[in-house]
DNA sequence: CATGAATGAGACTTCATTCAT
DNA sequence: CATGAATGAAGTCTCATTCAT
């Protein structure tokens, strides 16, 4: 007797997230153009045949992953606005969320800094981030306007965060020694916006 | 009368730079993965063969111009510090001539943002930025010293002020439309480093 | 109370034919080679595992169906030694039977173009079109025999008159805009034979 | 010292050429779909890269191949309207032609019983006998008005008459051991236009 | 020194076939 | 009997690298 749709269905959603899952750290590990579809089936623990399957190609797996990374800073976006306090102290809660998420799961982060060595489809993907972008602006408008925050060009400082966030998730590609012990705190990062 | 060995090195020279100045572009355009050896011997205005005769490699070709940008950041941090003033107002030309350079010369800055995707060459090279964070290291700490700038660990500082350079000349690998217009300044990038 | 043998041997038929009846129209449109497993069990409306119950191979499912033709047009055939008439009426009918089949159903006929792509079964399969050659060859002598069609060698005839049936059959194959209304009738195929 | 721009285009030809000559044959015998790159650069003794230094694909060295055949075709056509003679004696020479390019060079003929496993580019090669078609239909005309050739709807004639052709030339794609000592004679093949 | 035709290893991709459910 | 997820062999294709000229 036949698995029903239902069963069928979600083995595929399991075996799609389950190969995201296994695949994340091979592509941070040895960049999107250094990691071959054999790297990718045998991390999953499947062959190679089913990972069309499930994904186009390459660059399609990176892709999902990507978006799996964009949706997290999203999500700690979304949430920031809505924690209690003021526009600083919600871009502090932002901060340390992430350089959290980079200490602990820096895979993801890794993630972003490949992303340029893809072909085309790579701006319609990190377009996603526009949400992140608003926040931030907002955040930091209403920072300005209560005194917490430097009498910038909003968008000079949306640019110089996002730039050091991006900076600092790069380091993490480059096994830099001492850049462990060395990594920088949310209260210094947001020294960029202080007025 | 045969020509010198001086000579002789000369026109190896020469046509060893003449390469380089022509292949930096191609490589910022296409990323160094979906850069072809063709695309390069196209672009210089050789052929392919004649490529070996210069380098190695694809990736030995990549280093050499990844040398070539790490020089230039290496020339003017070791400007800075013969420059006359303050710490801070070292670190300030120091940055004004990065964030120009970025602008004026972007693809350079947007060579150090494919590094990654070297197989394992890399550390060696960009290990010779060394020096560069040997003199901010420095710069920092004097700077501390006579109250310029925040008391904070030196290293994260460097780690921050580095990251933060990094993130932007990404930022140009991405074109961003708003990005230009809205590109940060000198004194906004130092705040970083404010007390 | 179970299903009795020839009760399952039943479902088994109607299954192979049902299959049959709704694979023959993908060979004819995509030819031998372009057609997948996967084309045949979705036009079939059945799973590709199942397709493997009823017939051994891709190949297997094409020549059940290249049967099919070759038995329709070996009964069109046999059919037409039967009724009354001189030899050249008979043939006369049978060419009609045959171009009328081509008019209606194409695609079992578009079958026998893409024949020679089978690797190596191909001849023991058409090599039942056999009692339809002999069929020809002894109403062509007949033919010859009462007057009604040219001395020439018999053989030759029969080669000629299928070769034009089949290069017929081929052309509704390639989709060419004004051969439908063009298509020859009987009696001009016919002329081939006259003395 | 490098080889001169005409030596270098001669060479490039010379290997175009090279690899249909050697080519042809193995996509006769095995078929379009059963044929390998493997198999062409074999044929050509050249390796498999190289083929597609002068050939997108497979397709792309058949259709070439199809080119050709077609050619061949086209120029006895014209040819054949320049003879001296009444339209059927032009008919006469051309059938005389191809007939006998069927049993000497039967490789080409074989070929376009193959063409029809192309995915889609076959129409617009295959479109390139319109010329072919056109002085059919003249001559077939012309035979018409002075009584040579039955009064028909010529473009009756003309696919009578190409698909007798093509129904000859895919005779000789299936061994049939008995074909050759009974292959029509052009004579026999006019027939078909005979008032 | 200079060329680009030629190579071949190694990646990518497809799809007939099997098998657990 | 019926399903479609999973496999892996076999083919396609690309491109760094070599080499005759």
């Amino acid at each position: 007797m036949p698995r029903t749709k239902e069963a069928c269905q979600q083995i595929r959603d399991e075996s799609r997230q389950h190969i995201l899952d296994e695949t994340a750290e091979v592509f941070a590990n040895k960049g999107l153009a250094n990691t071959k579809i054999s790297d990718l089936a045998e991390a999953a623990g499947v062959s190679q045949g089913l990972l069309y399957r499930y994904f186009t190609d390459k660059d399609d797996v990176f892709i999902a992953l990507l978006e799996r990374a964009i949706n997290g800073v999203i999500l700690i976006a979304q949430t920031s606005i809505k924690k209690k306090g003021t526009p600083l102290e919600k871009l502090h809660w932002l901060t340390e969320q992430i350089l959290q998420g980079m200490s602990e799961e820096p895979v993801y982060f890794q993630l972003f800094s490949q992303a340029m060595a893809l072909s085309g489809r790579v701006f319609e993907t990190i377009a996603k981030l526009d949400t992140v972008v608003k926040i931030l602006r907002e955040l930091i408008t209403e920072g300005q306007n209560v005194g917490e925050i430097a009498k910038r060009d909003p968008d000079q400082l949306v640019i110089l965060y996002l730039g050091c966030i991006y900076g600092l998730a790069a380091g993490k590609c480059f096994s830099i020694p001492w850049l462990d012990e060395h990594f920088p705190v949310a209260d210094a990062v947001l020294q960029i916006l202080k007025p």
